[in-house]
DNA sequence: TCATTGATCAACAAAGGTGTTGATCAATTG
DNA sequence: CAATTGATCAACACCTTTGTTGATCAATGA
């Protein structure tokens, strides 16, 4: 894709070179202009999807040039990796969290929805992105990009199917269902407030959508007495 | 986009004119066939999004020539509309029919869940492909169509919602928080299903995770006792 | 002052998609 | 048999997007 790796026909302004300097340069600086881009991205993908988002949109968002995008990032893939990368793992951090704390299984899972809520709230709409995208556009050619993303996604799964079980195994809490079904209906409960909550509109908060669902959630796996 | 209203220049084999008489005949024979690319359409918008379908992709999953498409649909938006109307209409019709049923509130939402875990498992992945698109790819050319889509969306969220709300009016149901908010909750869990649960290979079947999450929802929302 | 560098401008080739068109073939049907 | 018709073939124009490239401008800073 770029044949700038090491010979570069000595051209007058000596652009190429600059530019392949500046894409694999990480200093502060640079990083800054990434996050920069990154953000105007982020918008652009929660409108039009990865595959409906143009670099020209981004351009337009961030009010500069398409051709200076490519200055910091090689393709829109590049782009977009850069993003999901950031999400995907602050989300499982997240979850690892607090599956390591010790606390009893209902608190786990009832801190997880709450904070997992305020946090997409709070980061709106980086979360949405990655949660609406499936990474169902990912090319073979990215194989593993998309396999560490898959078994990170997998992970977080893990996790909270896990707290499931430990409440399962200590009877804490009620078996109402595959354990797997029950983690994957928290992250829908969660994760579908992307097609309605829209934080500067809405008038419940993040947390009191949190607090909702946990209650729902938390009342129907707490045993009977 | 088609001149071929009233003039059309007498080719020799008059093809122009017998496919714009193909495209608005409506007999059963070419319904049939309409549905025959339909649900090849469904199996490729599932896999790809309508973005990131192509007519070529549906007419490869048919087994024929992408020209031939163009006899019976005359854009990919047609197509996809076509899809998508039988989808909504059907989710509708289900949701104000176990609205419109002599039973309580609770018995509804528990219902509801099942049946509709039920259906999408049976009807996969139609379902699905009208629940992972959101309508966010609709053009501006197109807003009668995507008006009445959003309708009919908001008629099925407001079913549900309504069905919480008398629930909480004769206190059948505990008020956990807003009833729309409980409402996106529901069609959250079911909803969610779309990016794990694949009939075909699953160990749980539909109706199964239908029962689980009425259970999650319903043991959450009962009043205490 | 003068080299450096971020950013822009203005092209460009290549790829892939959409929808159209006319000729043609093969099967069906009156 | 002869007309009809579904389906295919093989182009075509058109558009959008991607990623590249070299010249150039303007600000920065040594």
């Amino acid at each position: 894709m770029n044949s700038e790796d090491t010979d570069q026909a000595a051209t007058p302004s000596g652009i190429g070179r600059r530019r392949s300097a500046a894409r694999a340069d990480s200093s502060a600086l640079y990083e800054a202009k990434r996050a920069e881009i990154a953000e105007a991205a982020i918008r652009v993908f929660n409108r039009s999807g990865f595959q409906g988002a143009s670099m020209s949109a981004v351009a337009e968002e961030l009010g500069a040039e398409r051709a200076s995008l490519y200055y910091y990032y090689s393709s829109k893939e590049a782009l977009f990796d850069d993003v999901v990368r950031t999400v995907v793992e602050r989300n499982l951090d997240f979850v690892k969290r607090i599956a390591a704390s010790k606390i009893s299984p209902r608190r786990k899972i009832r801190d997880l929805i709450i904070a997992l809520m305020s946090s997409y709230g709070e980061h709106y709409p980086l979360f949405y992105i990655y949660i609406r995208e499936n990474l169902s556009h990912v090319s073979d050619a990215r194989s593993d990009w998309s396999t560490t993303m898959r078994e990170m996604n997998r992970q977080t799964t893990d996790a909270v199917t896990a707290i499931i079980e430990e409440g399962y195994a200590d009877k804490s809490i009620r078996k109402i269902g595959d354990a797997r079904v029950v983690a994957y209906g928290i992250f829908g409960l969660v994760g579908w407030t992307h097609r309605w909550f829209r934080p500067a509109e809405s008038e419940v908060s993040a947390e009191e959508i949190g607090k909702t669902y946990a209650e729902m959630v938390l009342s129907g796996i707490e045993p009977p007495y």
